[in-house]
DNA sequence: GCGGTAAGCTGACGGCATGACAGGACAAGT
DNA sequence: ACTTGTCCTGTCATGCCGTCAGCTTACCGC
């Protein structure tokens, strides 16, 4: 079901192939976080890597390609972010500790993935599809169930029935998305990262339930 | 104070030489918003101003140099922005007008400067202080009056002592940010853009005063 | 007008990345 | 050792980059 891996001939990569593969795809990913993308080149790519261009050709049709598949790695990791949300509850004190954990993890992961989410978001905005599909993945793997759980709340009258649920998940996420992408940004409006948490977990949790956060 | 406009070989740039210039950005301006900026090259440019790549270099050092001068321009006009803060209510019902109208006049800014930001925005990401400078400017000509208008809220007691209005401020206009530039994803995710300014603009008035919206 | 000067533009060129191919190296089975 | 299929690279045509010398155009004082 994973299908083989296979070069852009059409021949199905050995063990040595794949190797050089993923070493093709490592060395990409380290420059992606040393370089501007719009500076990446293959040459460099197939020089760290300690292989020739006409390697890299052979196992992705551009760096855009290879980032593709970086990605789509990436976006497989992602379902470990459902675990944020799933289970937890957001009555009363352990609201709190939900909407703060939330934010934790995601913002990690996103740490995590830097360098390939910023290629992944730029072409999403470009209006790529792969890309757009991808960054969906993600932000959707943290998005529906949180969404569920604030249809959850609404059905037993703890959350604001008024607002669509789907609605309000999207934009938290955008939000922690955004936060995530930018926490270089805060530290110039003279706010430290370490109010960063304590910001964004309230307005998670006002946006869930609607409540102000219990002290 | 302007300083004269001057070709990179230092010369001062005539009245010809300025429309040339211009017509450059112009065009660079319309390649990034059907391009991808990664695919952006001066050739393309310089064919479709009707003239040559050398003269492109005589004006700018390379693309992103330019780029850079067309989000110069852009922050400039950003000032604009302070005006859907200033002298603004947040008492009771006018205070939800205030939050629509931020919405609002954001998200059309954003829009309007689209392909200009998805670069500025990757710029800054990257760690490119030029480009983080000018995102600053952007964001700082909302966030900057926002802050001041909770700070005199929090004065008057109408708001949440404890939140730190710089960094609310900040969250506030990231989720905004993040909501305008990936308005499509909203739609992937069964929320129709209609539904986005019912659901930002309460989130605005919640973390401005820490109070639900009235009816 | 006239010539001088600075602005403005471009053809041409070396350098480098791209992308394709064919041929040689290598590993594994017979 | 031979065969077979995988894997890598040298090489090449093409095209963009970035620079320069040199030509054209506009402006200004006379």
């Amino acid at each position: 079901m994973t299908g083989q891996v296979r070069t852009v001939d059409g021949r199905v990569a050995g063990r040595r192939g794949q190797e050089t593969r993923q070493k093709l795809l490592d060395c990409l990913r380290e420059m992606l976080s040393t370089s501007p993308y719009r500076d990446v080149k293959v040459i460099d790519v197939a020089r760290m890597a300690g292989t020739s261009p006409a390697t890299f050709y052979q196992y992705f049709p551009d760096v855009e390609g290879a980032v593709l598949d970086i990605a789509e790695e990436m976006a497989k990791d992602s379902v470990e972010l459902k675990e944020l949300i799933d289970g937890k509850s957001w009555a009363g004190k352990s609201g709190t500790t939900t909407s703060e954990e939330l934010v934790d993890g995601f913002l990690a992961f996103w740490r995590k993935n830097d360098a390939i989410l910023r290629v992944v978001t730029l072409g999403a905005a470009e209006g790529d599809k792969r890309f757009f599909k991808i960054r969906m993945t993600v932000l959707n793997s943290v998005a529906k169930p949180l969404a569920d759980a604030i249809k959850d709340l609404q059905a037993k009258g703890q959350a604001d029935k008024a607002q669509d649920a789907a609605a309000v998940a999207g934009s938290l996420i955008s939000l922690l998305a955004s936060a995530a992408e930018h926490q270089k940004a805060f530290t110039s409006w003279g706010v430290k990262v370490k109010d960063l948490k304590p910001t964004l977990a309230p307005m998670v949790y006002l946006g869930v339930t609607g409540k102000k956060p219990p002290r």
